[in-house]
DNA sequence: TGCATTTAATTGGTCAGGCCAGTTGACCAG
DNA sequence: CTGGTCAACTGGCCTGACCAATTAAATGCA
């Protein structure tokens, strides 16, 4: 039960004193706060660091900075948890399982209202991969227009946000490290190939032969990403994040 | 009219200038931005204002600063509502289809694998949800608890968290205005026997079942809610969020 | 040669002190 | 009472420095 220690930076906890002073109520809505030097001494830190954490504030929208004029608490609460700082908390297989199933509903609702245009939308995405193999950021990106792409044919803004956000998911520094032992030009051409079957099943309106091609995609997706995995790291674990069992997330 | 005049303060320029450079690509997500000292020369600037730039960036989410490592890019475009008052830009209609299809598959993959704890789990939470119809906070939470308990029954952090933000979706100020015009006790108990149908096709292993339970789950929510929303708001367009047709979302 | 350890360079985190510019309110001349 | 000036305060920004975490090169050992 040790407090995990955390070493949190120190601007973060000059944040998170302020901020409970505000939600406690000790810090009225619309009053001044103290000057910057005296919450600097305070809270026992420089004024710099007191700079910095009231600058978090301000972003999150709780407090208003009026230079020469003073600090102003504009609302009690965070308006909401936008969670920015919070870790992926889930590991890359567990991220790869949600996937599979959430893309393969989607894949499999898209192909009963395909249209000519989405189509369109991902052979363009299909072209920008195979154009540029040799460039990880350029297919990285034209990886991440199919997936939203194939949301978009059904037209929910939701489906398209959601996938986008998953998909964004394996872009920490942590997943990011991990991808560049394994990508390269071969591996990518392989997530091509399947990224063209599944492309047809939907153009032809094969609601099932596109789930069935998703979950493929997925699928191998995983087991490129453990192969290469297990060289590199035999076992060990890296960081705290992924809870249990660590294995991997790959080109999609 | 006139000018605000405004003087932006250098941190925030500083801060608008480097998240163009990611939102261009010119920092591709994942890429490791120049140290703080080097920023602070390119931008002409002193570290700390640099220092503060960074700390935007980095609670809007679009940057994950590691202390010895350096500045890694984690997305390219301000998040969700970085501004986290930003509006769901989604309607009721679109987050109920896409709940629709996703929640569908989740339930289905579910009762593939449901375990006596998971189903106690759901019962606890429809009890909790039976025992307080007429406390509509309560109920609401336990609403949730059983949509993210389906997804725990699987076991993926992933699938949890996504349900659970797809159901605070309609927490904003926009939906519970709506929601307090037809919110009661004869809702919530037709809800409440959906659930049931739902809870018990998964604890049967029935996965056709218990997707069609969920699928009409969300279906009939979407109907209860159009008919009060019908009587309340004669097809005037409320406020610019909802793009196409705007339905409803009622509960789940 | 191969591996583990140590060392040094790099990078973010924090601090101290200082100067500048905008804001505010008291004070004084009209 | 009105208007203007001025000084005290407050945030904005800077220089320069040191510490701590990280990382990679250099080193020593087997």
């Amino acid at each position: 039960m040790f407090s995990p220690v955390e070493s949190r930076r120190l601007y973060r906890q000059a944040a998170d004193q302020i901020r409970v002073m505000i939600a406690s109520g000790e810090l009225a809505v619309g009053q001044r706060l103290p000057a910057e030097r005296d919450l600097a001494e305070q809270l026992s830190v420089s004024r710099p660091t007191v700079r910095e954490a009231l600058i978090v504030l301000e972003v999150e929208g709780l407090v208003n900075i009026r230079m020469g004029s003073g600090i102003y608490v504009v609302r009690q609460h965070a308006a909401k948890a936008a969670a920015s700082d919070r870790e992926p908390v889930e590991g890359p297989f567990e991220l790869l399982q949600a996937r599979a199933i959430i893309e393969c509903a989607i894949a499999e609702e898209a192909a009963g209202c395909a249209k000519p245009d989405g189509i369109a939308g991902l052979d363009e995405a299909l072209m920008r991969m195979s154009g540029g193999v040799n460039d990880a950021s350029a297919v990285l990106a034209a990886d991440r227009a199919f997936h939203t792409g194939i949301a978009a044919i059904v037209g929910n803004a939701t489906l398209i946000r959601v996938t986008g956000e998953m998909f964004d998911m394996r872009m920490t520094p942590y997943f990011a490290r991990l991808a560049s032992h394994f990508e390269g030009p071969n591996t990518w051409r392989s997530a091509l190939d399947e990224h063209r079957t599944i492309r047809d099943a939907i153009a032809a309106g094969d609601a099932a032969g596109a789930k069935a091609a998703m979950r493929t995609h997925l699928t191998m997706s995983q087991k490129r990403f453990s192969e290469s995995f297990g060289e590199e790291f035999s076992g060990e674990e890296k960081r705290g994040h992924n809870k249990g069992r660590a294995k991997g997330t790959a080109k999609t």
